[in-house]
DNA sequence: GTTAGCATGTAAGGAGTTACATGATTTT
DNA sequence: AAAATCATGTAACTCCTTACATGCTAAC
């Protein structure tokens, strides 16, 4: 059955804030990368019960310790992280497999780069830049080939298409740079430290000036 | 059994183009939007027999009707687009559904737009538009809402989400004006005609004047 | 003559959605 | 007290990938 990538590292990344429930995790989920799809509660209580057999969850008393008026009926269930859920956390995101690299799994994995040690967070960087450099060539071997065969929409596609792409490269780029410099050492140890690097990369400006787009 | 819109679409649309094999079809479809996917054999080839099976394509005797030295037997299966194939295509593309204004399904469309009709083509760009339009607002509120209260990284991905999702915009905005002004009453009528409006949409300058190096 | 690449398929399975079924709580 | 929305789940189905199985043809 083997859960999704994806979906387990959200619900694991999202439970690091606190103790949740079903319905409020995927609302978070929905809200996470804006772009990201919402994840069907046909995924996610499928997902909650195998991470709960697994032990990386368990469920909890009413986390609602605080509001009264629902003491032994609870209608909802509230689950929280075990020690080895992150554990287990911890370990898929450095797993930095192909998955990684994709849209989607670079997308999670990124948005818990709070939670994630610096060495790994520039190996994800890394990765997921050469993944769209191979992109971009392929898209500018395709350009190249077809040029003048190619009727107009195809070609402002491409174009477009290699546009995005290279603006990815770019912010792939500054960041990876900003890390370099600032971001060397620190590691999280616990979820208080939830503080990376600087909020912005380094300098942004405007315009992008030369950059001579780091040919390979 | 029902395939999948997207690759049938693809595979259809490619097919306008002359009798073409499975092989060669992949391939193709690889190039197609660069970014897109390849789409595995296991999907092709079963999507071919289910095209077959409803009448929308037929196999061929052998297209390579000039090359030589393979008379009797043949190891290509070439396919040709029938005319309930181009039919079909047709009403596919103007569906117009839910499924026109996703990322692919928008993109294998947009692809094709050299023989849709212009009222389907505005139809197309105006949906995604407003698909996008929401997405953006949703981001919007999401960077108000959270400003103070997310760690960094967080912040930077949807910060960068949101002007990729503003930069899509405009980009459909450009079109669509020119289609407006230019592409009014262009419809496709057979397969030789393929030629929408003009090239590349308005005034765009060749800001970055050629590739130089493609690596790779 | 054997490796490499062309060419066609199938079976199993993974990842997710839709549609459904159910009940509790809040709002009007 | 009805309607909306919160909340949890399941079964069936969709779409696609992986891994396998097979044979042809070209090149070295």
């Amino acid at each position: 059955m083997r859960r999704g990538d994806v979906l387990e590292l959200a619900v694991l990344g999202l439970l690091h804030e606190g103790p949740m429930h079903g319905y409020e995790l995927r609302k978070r989920l929905g809200g996470m990368l804006g772009a990201f799809r919402a994840f069907s509660y046909g995924s996610l209580y499928p997902c909650l019960k195998d991470l709960l057999a697994r032990g990386w969850i368990v469920e909890d008393g009413p986390a609602d310790a605080g509001t009264p008026a629902l003491s032994g009926r609870r209608s909802k269930i509230v689950y929280r992280l075990t020690a080895e859920g992150k554990e287990g956390f911890q370990a898929l995101l450095a797993e930095g497999g192909p998955t990684a690299w994709e849209d989607e799994g670079f997308g999670v994995r990124f948005a818990f780069f709070g939670r994630t040690p610096a060495d790994v967070r520039l190996r994800i960087l890394e990765g997921r830049r050469s993944r769209l450099e191979e992109r971009r060539s392929h898209l500018r071997a395709s350009l190249q080939r077809t040029r003048q065969r190619l009727d107009s929409y195809t070609l402002e596609l491409q174009r477009h298409g290699l546009e995005s792409v290279e603006r990815e490269v770019r912010w792939l780029s500054e960041l990876i740079a900003t890390e370099r410099t600032e971001g060397g050492q620190w590691v999280a140890r616990d979820s208080s430290s939830t503080q990376g690097p600087a909020a912005r990369p380094a300098t942004r400006q405007p315009q992008h000036p030369q950059q001579p787009e780091r040919p390979e």
